[in-house]
DNA sequence: AATCGTCGTTCTT
DNA sequence: AAGAACGACGATT
């Protein structure tokens, strides 16, 4: 797994990569700037990893800009469960400014009664922000929760334009 | 505000 | 291997 950096306005992103393709996404570190996690100096890198990165960088500014990325790197489900990389491709399926409700996504992947563990399922999502997790909110209009910290999904949504004018 | 149904995942036996 | 506990939920009372 090469971990590559990727800097943004909002704070310095940390992507994983496996043989498959971008397989983790990490938000800013608000804990020890220092000493920065010694990120495996990596030996060579293969031109298709390379370009993954620059890919990868590219799609999270764009996607923190509130804009839906052009392209995107191959991404690496393979750590989910069957039930889990359901949930994660009807989460793709989320156009930008859009928003579903847990019940609505739980009826989309064909288990109405699963609404619950929809909510799970995008706790786990490992590549937040490209899978946008943050585009579901509970029914009652509530944000629901994020594993990243509610904060993150306020702004991810805000700058979509999806959540006019609240707090930040 | 408290409770209950539901179901995938995780933690205990 | 089987069962209990636990949610980024939602409906009911």
């Amino acid at each position: 797994m090469r971990a590559a950096r990727i800097t943004t306005p909002e704070g310095e992103f940390v992507a994983h990569f496996s043989e498959c393709g971008l397989a983790r996404l990490e938000f800013p570190s608000l804990r020890a700037a220092p000493a920065e996690k010694a990120l495996p100096a990596r030996p060579r890198l293969s031109p298709a990893l390379r370009r993954w990165e620059v890919l990868a960088a590219w799609a999270v500014r764009e996607a923190l800009r509130g804009h839906a990325p052009r392209a995107l790197p191959p991404l690496d489900l393979s750590s989910g469960t069957e039930f889990q990389r359901r949930v994660w491709l009807a989460l793709r399926r989320i156009p930008v400014g859009q928003t579903r409700t847990y019940a609505q996504v739980a009826a989309a992947i064909g288990a109405p009664q699963a609404l619950r563990a929809v909510g799970g399922a995008c706790g786990a999502n490992p590549i937040p922000v490209l899978v946008p997790c943050h585009r579901v909110l509970s029914s009652d209009g509530g944000l629901g929760g994020f594993s990243a910290g509610l904060e993150w999904k306020r702004r991810l949504l805000t700058r979509e334009g999806v959540l006019p004018k609240d707090l930040l």
